[in-house]
DNA sequence: AATGAATGAGTGTTCATTCAT
DNA sequence: CATGAATGAACACTCATTCAT
């Protein structure tokens, strides 16, 4: 449910009443909780729904090309997501940021495996001389927070830049790839 | 009131209540709103405490020095306030995720002030050819958002590190050193 | 409907769901509410059903014979009834509990015909010298309270008795024809 | 809590509210509460202060004396219970009728030690010839039935019976103690 | 005749806030 | 200063009933 994403998104899971959902999606609560029994399903349901769609720019990580030329493109669909997508962002910095405890499992299996596979990828780069000496795993984890950043700190931003939405993105982008692309050089 | 920022911090402000901030520093409920008479004041008691804190690194960024040695040292602080306070981060972070209503005006006026400031020393250092040529305020969003990350998302990077949490700090610490130190190069 | 008998007799008017109801008869809810509009109809038409079974053996006290043979008889009635239909028994126990609203009319007029009939007769007996000089009409609460005790009481019976439904019901017969049969003599 | 009393024995578990109990005792519903913390607790004390005025007067009957006037003495304490404490009698019929999951615990040990004691001094009685072979725990039933009866079935009591409370106990008592003292000769 | 969908009125429970002591 | 007690306003969830198909 896109009105849940909303809500859920906006206020995180406690801060989010079912009535809000449903006025959001133009029916009544009760209605709402026929077809999701509880607020707790609604939940499980856009954050799992939401996973998948986090996930999915990392797994076009191949190896083959040039990786620094790679690891940017990762980087721009990230960057590209947030700005289409920020609920979705949100909803998942909510989740973390308040436990996890719902992601949890999703965290532990699916999205462990994934990010192993891509760091020996990012590791065997490094190892062919190929690019700098970083940790892989930290690596990625400055993509995610300096992309997810323009969508999960929103208000922070628009009250520091001056200038429309497209230059700020313009901007993001222009020193994310010359920061990346020049740190990145073996 | 150190317990509410913990509450705060973990919960969220609509997460959080009255009765756990008290539990927590081992009074009763009506005796934290003798002092605090209303869940908001203490919300914003403590915003207010914390954002200082928030500030002050940034403040020491001074014209004077090697411009790359000083980001560095200023994003190596920030780093380790994540490390060392990570109940203000995630605080903060909650915050702006909410909407950061209750830090709207601090924002816009002391936060945009002091930013202003610095990124016009970046710049001016970018003019004398002294630093890659990003922009500063987008440096400061790299900054922040890479080394918060270590504190606002703790479950995500529980799940994906191995390892204690000192060799995660030193491995964070060489990355980011690595990519920023010669990201930044003229 | 047995069904909806079944679920009364366990939980009480309040206790049960017309949800409950319709799953336990195999059919929607909006089903069972198209043949009786409302849960009321449904109670009301179960209860009527069962109150004819609970009068036919009173109906059968006849003047003729030996008193203390037709009471015993139909005390024996009684407590077949409470085996063979102890949610009969349990439906018109709930119903009487909690106030009776839904039978009030059918007890002062229906049942109270008969029961004055037949008390008049028991009466009679004692007036003839054939039967010890009790209340007509608390002999028959008796033998009704005693009967319909194995049915409305049975997670009691059953946790105080050890040994299984036909020992328990021999037992109960053999001691009731005995305080009867004898503490009736004239 | 008397308030809840009335309101549990009145309408059972699933028909009470909390919103009739609280303003039963002239409280808000958020204070009671306060003080029983779930609609469970409430239930639960009423329920356990409840049970022991039930047990008192078996834990009376003693193997002294005429076994025939102890049981009769018993069973005219246990019909004016029926008459003071009504509302005692209704609550523990409407827990047994609708399951009795909540004195399940308490009918299987305390219950059960005290019933099986009070049989063995009946049994013994039997054994001496004082008594006729009746069951003793099906005259327990018995006993038990037929004077909670008047507090239990009071409505259908009050439609069947003309002239005040006074003569309705009166000819109880008596129909009781002729066929209880008669019915038991050995 | 049958059912999935929809909803208003409750119902138990939580919580920020007030008050008396 | 400190706290137990009290309450109105929410909130998640249930349920009898209605409606469109």
């Amino acid at each position: 449910m896109a009105a849940a994403l909303d809500v859920f998104a906006a206020q995180g899971y406690r801060g989010s009443t079912v009535e809000q959902i449903a006025r959001n999606a133009g029916m009544s609560k009760a209605n709402v909780l026929y077809y999701f029994h509880t607020k707790d399903d609604i939940y499980a349901a856009v954050l799992s729904r939401t996973l998948h769609v986090w996930l999915e720019p990392l797994e076009q990580l191949e190896p083959d090309g040039d990786p620094i030329e790679q690891i940017w493109q990762y980087t721009r669909q990230k960057l590209q997501l947030s700005r289409d997508a920020p609920h979705a962002s949100r909803l998942f910095a909510n989740e973390i940021l308040q436990g996890g405890n719902a992601v949890g499992p999703f965290l532990q299996s699916e999205l462990k495996t994934l990010v192993d596979a891509k760091c020996q990828i990012i590791q065997d780069w490094i190892d062919q001389g190929r690019l700098a000496a970083v940790s892989p795993l930290h690596l990625l984890f400055l993509i995610w927070a300096s992309t997810q950043h323009y969508a999960d700190f929103q208000p922070q931003i628009h009250a520091l830049h001056t200038g429309d939405e497209n230059s700020l993105y313009q901007q993001a982008e222009h020193t994310l790839r010359l920061i990346i692309t020049q740190g990145l050089k073996p």
